[in-house]
DNA sequence: GATCCTCGAGTTCT
DNA sequence: CTCGAGGATC
């Protein structure tokens, strides 16, 4: 039966209704009728849809929860990347920020910036057609992301249709968050019930709008704020970034009200001290605020570097510190020995995760710094990810607050604890005697730039070494698929797949196997210079102290270390064991002319991920090009290759004036190289 | 002898 | 990523 024509009409009037309130309440934040008013019509649009099922469209108010739930996330490739910002810690960085952008403008005029609050939340495209939303995205990787449209359409102050006359396409980039309220109360209600409750409001917001099940997302308190444009079709964009966010406003979308221009570098930190004070209160999480040079045509001036724009810059504010406990101080033994001194802290929540560890480095930090066990200390993660513990707060030591002293034994295999004259590390005497310098040399040995032994993870070796069953490296070639299936947390399946990965690892390089080796102080880099002047393990293994020395880049030092490690018999015979389990490499290439290939003296440095390639690729790359890869910017530096989410050297690269390269840059550089 | 440039080693949490 | 220290360079 088809709805009589009253109903149809009567549902189209509560549509529009309802969508004219959606937009008071959401976007403009001033509602004009009641939540029970609200409630009321959307009851009877529901109830009225669920007598005439052929009334229901999918973009009905009542439908955005309707959609089933999708298998899995569909992968969505950016038509226009999604862009990632630089940092800026403090004042000097806005202002060489500024300094930079008339520089490049030829312009001694202040620039004009839109600075506005970053939010703590996800970066997500929305694509309307013809005003309709079609498809939202994560950011993902900044090219690709993920389809999250089902659980996108259940946000209300996402509109599912755009008012007034929306350009033909419109693809517009906005910050999902949990605003600090909604997600106290959803974690109280998920305790109550006994599910498991969400760290932060952002790992919260990142993890349901991940939902497979869009009613799932439906209950949690989503809100978004519309920041910037992608790719439109129909729009003639206005002269200016704030006034195209006018524009969007218009059209249902939903703008931060504190988004101001400001002029200049000082109208920019301005505003910054005006949010951080505003910060405790806001609704919302916020981790520092955004310039933009507000004018499209210097915008497009200025261009771009890598996937992060000249015109933008994200000033970050400062890392939270929290006080915490220092319930012990226990010493780790590394692969060479190495004694760290780590604290054990009184789980506190910093910065988004809880911290329960933070290493001390070694002794003279301990000193310096004057941790005791018992003291309160203060604990940042800076910018970055590990905890650091920043300073003691002395005045409230406990009475019996004990002094860290490093142990004379190692607390592992108890051999004596050596401290050698002028070095800040203390080192476990028991060599290979030591369970715990036997693990990590295990360790280093299967790890990826080693020999790369897939699935020989730490717990496998803890079990491996515990139980007797490996001595050296050479050890694991003679275990059998049922002897690995014996250890716990080990299947058929997962032995035979090590056993596998162990065979395919037989096959490898003489400066992966030298590095392999763990030979202290020989690192990846050493390890290549030593295979590409020696040729063969045989020449390095019989040469004296004075010829190892004749390596580019190998001191006395390192020398000495090399003769002592081949002196030893113990390492010869596990290393003949090694090749008679049918370790192997290839011949080493004939080593290119110095100064040959297109790239002879230039060194690059990498920062940020590539999408082309893996970092190790375009080493790889670099390298058989003549050219040179390092870890550290300097004036040195030819190039320093900037990928998506650069790290600290971006910013080096940019004080020293290092030539800069993008993705394409770099790209294009091999092809033509 | 001083300074700069690199490399090596160790580390946190999800 | 950061710190410490080895190596090269002036």
């Amino acid at each position: 039966m088809s709805a009589p024509r009253s109903a149809a009409a009567r549902v189209r009037e509560l549509r529009k209704q309802i969508e004219h309130h959606n937009y008071r309440y959401y976007v403009l934040d001033d509602p004009e009728i009641s939540d029970a008013e609200y409630d009321r019509l959307m009851q009877e649009l529901k109830a009225l849809e669920a007598q005439h099922p052929d009334l229901i469209t999918p973009d009905s108010p009542t439908q955005r929860v309707g959609a089933a739930p999708v298998s899995e996330l569909e992968e969505v490739v950016h038509t226009t990347p999604m862009l990632s910002l630089e940092n800026a810690f403090d004042e000097e960085d806005v202002i060489a920020f500024d300094r930079r952008i008339r520089e490049r403008l030829e312009t001694e005029q202040p620039i004009e910036y839109a600075a506005e609050p970053k939010l703590d939340g996800l970066a997500v495209s929305f694509r309307y057609e013809r005003g309709r939303l079609v498809l939202a995205a994560t950011r993902g990787d900044g090219t690709r992301g993920e389809n999250v449209t089902h659980n996108v359409r259940t946000i209300k102050a996402v509109p599912i249709e755009l008012r007034g006359k929306p350009p033909e396409l419109l693809e517009v980039r906005g910050e999902v968050f949990m605003p600090i309220a909604g997600f106290k109360a959803m974690n109280e209600r998920a305790l109550a019930k006994g599910e498991r409750t969400f760290v932060n409001p952002r790992n919260a917001a990142a993890g349901s709008l991940r939902q497979l099940d869009p009613r799932l997302a439906a209950t949690r308190p989503f809100d978004v704020f519309f920041y910037a444009i992608g790719e439109t079709r129909g729009w003639t964009l206005p002269a200016r970034h704030t006034e195209a966010l006018e524009q969007l406003r218009e059209w249902g979308l939903k703008i931060s009200p504190l988004i101001r221009t400001v002029q200049g570098a000082s109208g920019c930190l301005e505003y910054y001290s005006d949010m951080a004070a505003r910060r405790a209160t806001l609704p919302y999480e916020i981790d520092g605020v955004v310039y933009k040079v507000n004018r499209y045509v210097q915008q497009r001036e200025l261009g771009y570097v890598a996937r992060a724009p000249r015109w933008a810059i994200a000033h970050k504010f400062p890392a939270h510190e929290e006080h915490t406990i220092v319930r012990g101080v226990e010493f780790q033994v590394g692969r060479t020995g190495a004694l760290t001194p780590v604290a054990r802290l009184e789980p506190v929540f910093v910065g988004g995760v809880t911290v329960s560890n933070a290493t001390l480095h070694n002794m003279d930090e301990v000193r310096r710094k004057d941790v005791r066990i018992g003291d309160t200390v203060v604990i940042r993660r800076a910018g970055d990810v590990i905890p650091e513990v920043v300073k003691v707060i002395v005045d409230r030591r406990p009475k019996n607050a004990k002094v860290v002293e490093l142990p004379a034994h190692c607390p592992v295999c108890g051999a004596d604890v050596e401290r050698e004259e002028g070095e800040a590390v203390a080192r476990c005497t028991g060599g290979l005697f030591c369970p715990a310098q036997r693990k990590e040399s295990l360790r280093h040995f299967a790890s990826r730039r080693a020999l790369d032994i897939d699935g020989l993870g730490s717990k496998i070796i803890d079990q491996l070494v515990e139980r007797g069953m490996v001595q050296s490296p050479a050890d694991l070639y003679a275990l059998t698929e049922e002897q690995f299936a014996s250890l716990e947390r080990m299947g058929e399946k997962s032995a035979a797949n090590l056993v596998a990965s162990l065979e395919r690892s037989k096959s490898t390089t003489l400066p992966r196997f030298l590095y392999a080796l763990g030979i202290r102080d020989v690192g990846e880099a050493t390890a290549a210079a030593l295979a590409e002047h020696f040729g063969s393990l045989e020449s390095l293994q019989e040469a004296t102290e004075e010829e190892i020395q004749q390596t580019p880049d190998v001191g006395p030092v390192v020398a000495a270390h090399v003769r002592h490690f081949f002196d030893q018999e113990h390492n010869r015979d596990v290393i003949a064991a090694l090749r008679a389990h049918g370790v192997h490499w290839p011949a080493m290439k004939r080593k290119r002319a110095n100064g040959e290939g297109p790239l002879a003296g230039k060194t690059f440095v990498l920062t940020g991920t590539l999408d082309a390639m893996s970092r190790d690729e375009a080493s790889e790359r670099i390298a058989a090009l003549g050219g040179k890869v390092s870890g550290s910017v300097s004036k040195k530096t030819s190039y320093v290759v900037v990928g998506a989410e650069p790290g600290s050297k971006l910013k080096k690269a940019q004080e020293l004036g290092v030539e800069l390269l993008d993705e394409q840059g770099f790209l294009a550089l091999l092809r033509d190289s």
